[in-house]
DNA sequence: TGTTAAATAATAATAAATATCATTTAGTAA
DNA sequence: TTACTAAATGATATTTATTATTATTTAACA
């Protein structure tokens, strides 16, 4: 973000700082994280300013809002990609295919009414950390019946 | 749902309708939707009881929770499909590639210590109702740049 | 048909996000 | 530079979304 924009829009230490974090932390953080990691430099930001940079930033198209298990992230990153999503924890990695970006563009273009721009996919699983905490955990009873519908 | 299943979980009628309810309207329903749905045939239902059974059953894994835009929606539809997602209105329409979710989770297979169970992918773009709705203000002033970064 | 754990309705409490407003500041131009 | 002004900030109030509480009701089961 440099002073050479559109006017009306002011390039404030905190917005800088806010737009700075994100692009320095691809691991998509909450609002929270963003508030801490940029008070680290500038003690006395209020979290209403936090709050008002992402939305406007999201607005200006500088930031893409997500949101996994009720929680929402930031992310500045815009080259196209994916994602690995962990059903237990919430996390939510990077992950690149250009493979397959190519392979859902090219579906997309025989999509009739609905004028697709991007595509990204996600991919839910269960990640490392996880999985690794799950084997200590739960000696797996026999006999259980999952759900019926 | 029939009531043939685990101890420790009762099929009143509000549990029941919900349910149903996002059975029957494959739209991914809003809380409010759900809410309003419901209270067609259970007019005394509370909100609160609305809130707690989307919630127990996304734990039972009877539904999934979605959020576009920060609006938290749900569904029904466990069949692995993808989304059409409107960058302005935020509206979520199901579309189905068998071929896509092959492609991807061949994809899945080669990626190590995430342990991918399944995929999903997003079109993001304009809807058909935004695009022509846009048609008709913004007669587009020249001159105008976009943002820089 | 009675018993009881689970669920509900009503409402209170909490958390997340936005609005308000007096003060400060970035951008602009004398 | 300095002065001006619209935009942004910080502090806090308000709103909205979600969860917790509790007296009452009900589904499941013996
Ligand atoms: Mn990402
Ligand atoms: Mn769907
Ligand atoms: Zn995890
Ligand atoms: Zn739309």
């Amino acid at each position: 973000m440099k002073p050479t924009d559109k006017a009306g829009m002011k390039y404030t230490n905190q917005r800088v700082e806010i737009l700075a974090f994100l692009r320095e932390h691809d691991g998509h953080p909450t609002v929270d994280e963003v508030y801490d990691g940029v008070r680290q430099k500038l003690t006395r930001i209020s979290k209403a300013t936090v709050y008002k940079n992402l939305k406007f930033l999201t607005e200006k198209g500088l930031l893409e809002e997500v949101n996994v298990k009720g929680v929402s992230r930031f992310e500045a990153n815009f080259i196209p990609h994916h994602h690995l999503i962990c059903r237990e924890c919430g996390s939510m990695e990077d992950f690149n295919s250009e493979q397959l970006l190519d392979y859902s563009m090219k579906i997309a273009e025989e999509i009739e009414g609905f004028t697709i721009v991007s595509t990204s996919t996600n991919f839910y699983g269960i990640c490392k950390k996880c999985k690794e905490s799950k084997k200590s955990e739960e000696p797996k009873k026999s006999g259980e019946s999952e759900d019926e519908i």
